[in-house]
RNA sequence: GGUCGCGUAGCUCAGCUGGAUAGAGCAUCUGCCUUCUAAGCAGACGGUCACAGGUUCGAAUCCUGUCGCGAUCACCA
């Protein structure tokens, strides 16, 4: 960045002696590997003020670069590129600028704008499946990025524990549970509820085929089978705060948040703030009264409150209903309020919500903007695309979900096999070999889906299983593992002292150098575009680097000391990147495996 | 039907603020463990970048249209 900032002046200065033009800005790229070279210039944008052979231009600008620019050691020209040879001073002289530098990569903690990321907020009716697991390790790793790009950063996510499908899981529990509880079924806390949900629904459907034997229309039937009605009965009892109902809400609803707690733990994620539906969904009443003095909202005649956003190409949207209660707009609207009132200092948030709300979160942003609140336009829907399975959607009725504690689990065990069977942990205990299957396991998982970008659709294929080899995250982990495994053997070197900055580089050292050189950008990059992908790819190809330095080049068997010492501090930053690069994503990294 | 998103190798994905011969992994095939961990490295094979126009010196990338897939267009959340 830095150098590229220093050439660009150079390449406006040769351009200014040479033809007397002033550029206004000149493009850079990375030289491809084919030909020779570290950083290019493109002509052909020149060509527009210069006019003339964009050969013969090259190669002017290149031999004024050669000659007054010590960085730039080498030149030549193809076509309309010019790319220049970066002399191995200027990467070691960069690398003794990081050597010793902790944190190298992220920018200075609160020192930007403080944003609240939402993720997880999870139904409570049944556990996490694998969609809440995409869901989960974007909001964690967005809410990571923004961190290291030096935003203060407040997680949060509103719990769903509310509403007829609580309602719906209670009900069954109540008519055929027989008491059961998590300490007596040995079930975890969301597991049991999520079963009796399932069981509701299995009542519902049998009461639907009973009414239309008896003749009832379909439609009707599923409106008026028995058990929903119950269930609607029990919704408004709990509105009306009926004592039994309440206490058994609060006693289901506590099994479901104990269950959580543990998926939430293997998981790795946290949350700085926890709202709750039964506690927002009043709120937002009086804002839509003030929007209505604005101007902002108007009143339908059977009273109901809309927003006419037809101006701005979409429709119009009730955001209070005639009978003054909220709806899910008006809880939204409420809800943003109330959290810059907990937290002041907040300038934007970010909401990680499935793609198929996004035509709600453009509505709320913009209800937001028009009722004047300065913090709503900075506002993002971090949109991703469904998790899907080769028999198509997931559906939790339908027993077609992939279970988020099943699939951890399960993801431990092939790390546990394939570990055993590689038989590399001698010396590890037990205890010592669990913790690593999980950190592969999860590695595996978590990398496997952030590496994709957010926006597009996963599918996961149930019977394949995630790859441990290629691009994923035990990859990367393995290629951390041997890092360390360098430093132990290589201990008693002073790793953090500069190195000599006269060496003359390797190819693929040079490469390391680079790829190392452009991490802060990457982090950046990834938090401008709340794109945990980003890091992901990053890391991969710098990790892909190093594995071929790895083979080529010998570290600890080099005879010059000086060589021996920068190639050791060069493999110890490479491995600090891949692991703080993997923070981001959530993903630990092992000492060994 | 309107709106939004996606469509790149057999499969899973990068590349998309326009730049050189479109890159990885998996799968298939060749080599490389008496040298720092072979969950690795080196190589081969594999592409009408959905299709058709347009803008440009230059398009996978930008614009328009068509097709395919998905989502959404609830006084559900």
């Amino acid at each position: 960045m830095e150098l590229q900032h220093i050439l660009e002046e150079k390449v406006k200065e040769a351009v200014q002696s040479l033809y007397s033009v002033n550029l206004p800005s000149v493009e850079f790229q990375p030289t491809r590997k084919d030909f020779e070279g570290d950083l290019t210039v493109v002509v052909f944008p020149m060509l527009k003020l210069l006019k003339g052979n964009p050969v013969a231009i090259g190669t002017q600008i290149g031999e004024y670069l050669e000659r007054e620019v010590e960085e730039v050691s080498k030149f030549n020209v193809v076509k309309g590129f010019l790319n220049l040879v970066i002399s191995d001073a200027y990467y070691l002289g960069f690398f003794n600028t990081i050597v010793a530098k902790e944190n190298y990569g992220y920018a200075t903690p609160h020192s930007r704008e403080a944003i609240m990321v939402e993720y997880s907020s999870p139904n409570t009716n049944k556990p996490l499946h694998l969609g809440h697991i995409r869901n989960n390790l974007l909001g964690y790793s967005v809410a990571e990025i923004l961190k290291a790009a030096g935003h203060k950063v407040y997680k949060t996510q509103i719990v769903n524990d509310r509403g007829i499908h609580i309602c719906k899981s209670i009900l069954a529990w109540q008519r055929f549970g027989q008491g059961e509880t998590p300490e007596s079924s040995g079930l975890k806390g969301d597991h049991l509820v999520g079963k009796y949900y399932v069981e509701f629904d299995k009542s519902y459907k049998a009461e639907i085929s009973d009414l239309i034997a008896g003749g009832i229309e379909k439609s009707i039937a599923e409106k008026e089978a028995p058990i929903l009605l119950a269930a609607q009965e029990m919704l408004r009892k709990w509105e009306a705060g009926d004592e039994e109902v309440v206490d058994l809400w609060k006693r289901m609803n506590a099994w479901v948040y104990e269950g959580f707690a543990t998926t939430y733990k293997n998981l790795g994620v946290d949350f700085d703030k926890l709202y709750y539906e039964s506690d927002t969904y009043l709120l937002g009443r009086d804002v839509v009264q003030e929007g209505l003095e604005k101007g902002v909202f108007f009143r339908k005649d059977d009273g109901s409150v809309w927003i006419d956003l037809t101006e701005e190409g979409l429709d119009e949207k009730i955001v209070l209903r005639a009978d003054g209660t909220a709806v899910y707009m008006t809880q939204d609207i409420g809800t943003a309020i109330q959290r810059v009132t907990d937290f002041p200092d907040i300038q934007g948030m970010v909401y990680t919500v499935g793609n198929e709300q996004d035509y709600h979160f453009k509505v709320l942003f913009l209800i937001l903007k028009k009722l004047g609140y300065t913090w709503a336009e900075k506002l993002y829907h971090l949109s991703y695309g469904m998790v899907d399975l080769p028999s198509g959607k997931m559906k939790s009725r339908e027993g077609t979900v992939v279970d988020a504690d099943d699939l951890i689990v399960s993801m431990e065990h092939t790390a546990e096999e394939i570990s055993e069977e590689l038989g590399k942990l001698e010396g590890y205990t037990e205890a010592e070999k669990k913790v690593l299957y999980s950190t592969i396991g999860l590695g595996a998982l978590k990398y496997f889906i952030l590496k994709v970008d957010p926006k597009k659709r996963i599918l996961f294929n149930p019977e394949e299983s995630v790859d441990f080899q290629g691009n994923t995250g035990p990859f990367i982990q393995y290629t951390y593992a041997r890092i360390q495994s360098i430093l132990r053997k290589g201990a008693g070197w002073e790793f953090d002292k500069a190195v000599d900055s006269t060496l003359t580089l390797h190819e693929k050292e040079k490469e390391l150098l680079k790829y190392i050189e452009i991490f802060p950008g990457k982090v950046q990059e990834a938090a401008e575009n709340y794109s945990p992908a980003l890091v992901a790819n990053y890391v991969y190809d710098l990790v892909k680097e190093f594995n071929s330095f790895y083979q080529q080049v010998s570290i600890l068997g080099e005879s010059d000391v000086k060589k021996r010492h920068f190639r050791i501090a060069l493999s110890k930053k490479v491995g600090e990147v891949i692991r703080d690069g993997f923070a981001l994503l959530g993903i630990d990294v092992p000492e060994r495996m």
